[in-house]
DNA sequence: GCCGCTTTCTGCAACGATGTATCCAGATGT
DNA sequence: ACATCTGGATACATCGTTGCAGAAAGCGGC
């Protein structure tokens, strides 16, 4: 059928395992071999059989990635960019979504999934640490976000809890005082949620304003659940000047919501989201953001997995990375 | 290291191709003997080779899904749903992202990437039918998206020229006369573009409305794109009361650059897209929009290729499947 | 008691690559 | 001149499965 290594060897005169040395650019071969085998390699069109290489060596130059939903923008944009960094490294990326369920998180943990890729970006939402550490197995793990941190693992998150304070400020510094979450529960104090919510704490005790636990809606992050939010504080009536949507996909929903019911954007309401996702410089009003640095977070994450995958990373603690981030302030909390 | 399935074998006191049997579900395997094997894989935690069993079989259960970029939100959603068809089949996807060059649809094509996968969904933007046809290979494919039409190849498509003479039906009845396209050329009439366009000439024609050319604007399928072609638009003095973005993404874009500019929508001038993409929805004003049947694509189009992979499809024609559609009157152009 | 058929299970080869050990020729050292 | 080393190539086993052929056991029919 396909065209082997043999039949590429037997062209080329020489041995099978001269044809793979070539391929596996070993040291010690005359030019003139190399040359007959790269010859014969092209006049047939040879192309590796991956698999066969991965059974043998061990390795598939795939990278997996975990994530709840690829239909949510920010996951989207993220896998792209995960997928382009990696691919100008020779790896490619097979994507597994979880539904934010634990069975999910568990089987891409240590399923077929883990046994086809060569490393994890994971994206737990639901698993703690220690069932993580539990069954982690040998191959290299990444965490993405924030949900779990840990010392044992090598993690490559943003600063939250400095980015949603820098924003918490800036609402305030508009004069606004009755500051709305969504995305949160009053409680939270860990995962990207407990953290966000820690920097909005942080800056309205600076600024002296007291948190008031009825002004934090709990939400999944999604537009139309960010929009429930929104219905579900304007119908108890909770006065509040902005909204701080804990991402954007929530803020976005959020800010619709309030246009709808009347609520001006940005006079009667300032709306701020988190993430940058291309929409929201779109939206109208443009939606103020944090942009958390998700080209560094792709380049490093890959970065930091692949060199575990090739040894070049022996750090024995879990290495952590800090992502920088930016304030996109635009029209909707201006 | 790895539990093998002689591990098993030799723990059930059975053979190894026993235990092979009883994975595969080989019909003649006493209950007892079975019972032994599933003992034994559930005390050592055995899970079969992916890599062993794909180089053996031929098969690895894996769908590729090529399109030019999975941050579009319209293809990160078909993506997502894509996944989630195939893996209650017992598939997985593994996405390549081509940016939408030429070269990388080729080496989708014919590349390792093929190798991996039984079977491709292709989402060519470049390539012609020829081309395809020359390097299809003996695996299956299937078409989506209407770049290549072709009696050739299975193809999962959509209404495009129904659905674009629906919508501009609509916006006419609206009472909309000068409606601006943004997203393709005056002269094309295949592919995504050329056909919606098709169907904005038939509805205009239906009711006896002149085609101006200077109304139609070339853009790529993005929202600053769509962004620009607006201001191109304005700046040419090009007057309009309604433009119809092909894609959502497009008019979105559009729809932002003209409320920034203190065009009214809709009332100075409706806006309408194409694929109903949940950012539609949440758009303010909301979107009015095709919704192309998302879900049917994913279903069909998985389906068809994965019974083309597993025999069950036999047509020795190409299988042409079209999902229908439906107006989603929003806001935007009400 | 022999034949043929079905049921149940086994052994060996093969998929297409890579790792390890080895071999040979020529260069180098003494 | 002989042992040693090194570059350049090869042979064979191996990764963990599945396909194929066939063996052993059970059973009914004559």
């Amino acid at each position: 059928m396909a065209v082997t290594m043999n039949d590429v060897a037997r062209l080329a005169g020489v041995s099978l395992k001269t044809v793979s040395n070539v391929l596996n650019d070993y040291e010690f071969i005359r030019p003139a071999t190399k040359q007959k085998v790269l010859d014969a390699i092209d006049e047939l069109g040879y192309e590796a059989n991956l698999t066969a290489r991965s059974l043998r060596s061990g390795k598939s130059r795939m990278l997996g990635l975990v994530l709840s939903d690829l239909s949510a923008p920010y996951y989207a944009e993220l896998a792209s960019r995960l997928m382009s960094v990696a691919s100008a490294r020779g790896y490619r990326v097979l994507v597994e979504q979880s539904a934010a369920l634990e069975e999910n998180e568990l089987s891409a943990l240590h399923g077929p999934f883990r046994q086809l890729t060569d490393g994890l970006l994971f994206t737990p939402l639901r698993l703690d640490p220690d069932t993580v550490a539990g069954r982690i197995g040998s191959k290299p793990l990444v965490m993405l976000g924030e949900h779990i941190q840990d010392p044992r693992f090598d993690t490559v998150t943003m600063k939250n809890v400095r980015a949603a304070q820098a924003m918490t400020a800036h609402l305030l510094a508009g004069g606004r005082r009755r500051i709305a979450v969504i995305g949160a529960s009053a409680g939270d104090s860990t995962g990207s949620p407990g953290l966000r919510l820690t920097g909005y704490r942080r800056a309205l005790d600076e600024a002296g304003v007291g948190f008031e636990p009825a002004l934090i809606v709990p939400s999944e992050w999604r537009r139309d659940a960010g929009a429930s939010a929104v219905e579900a504080l304007l119908d108890r009536a909770v006065p509040f000047d902005a909204v701080f949507g804990l991402n954007d996909a929530l803020a976005l929903g959020a800010m619709h919501e309030l246009l709808i019911r009347g609520v001006k954007v940005p006079q009667d309401v300032a709306v701020a989201g988190f993430d940058d996702i291309d929409e929201a410089r779109f939206a109208s009003p443009s939606l103020t953001t944090v942009a958390p640095g998700m080209q560094e977070i792709a380049e490093r994450s890959v970065g930091l997995l692949i060199d575990r995958i090739e040894g070049k990373e022996k750090s024995d603690d879990g290495v952590h990375v800090e992502a920088g981030f930016e304030l996109r302030i635009r029209s909707s909390a201006p």
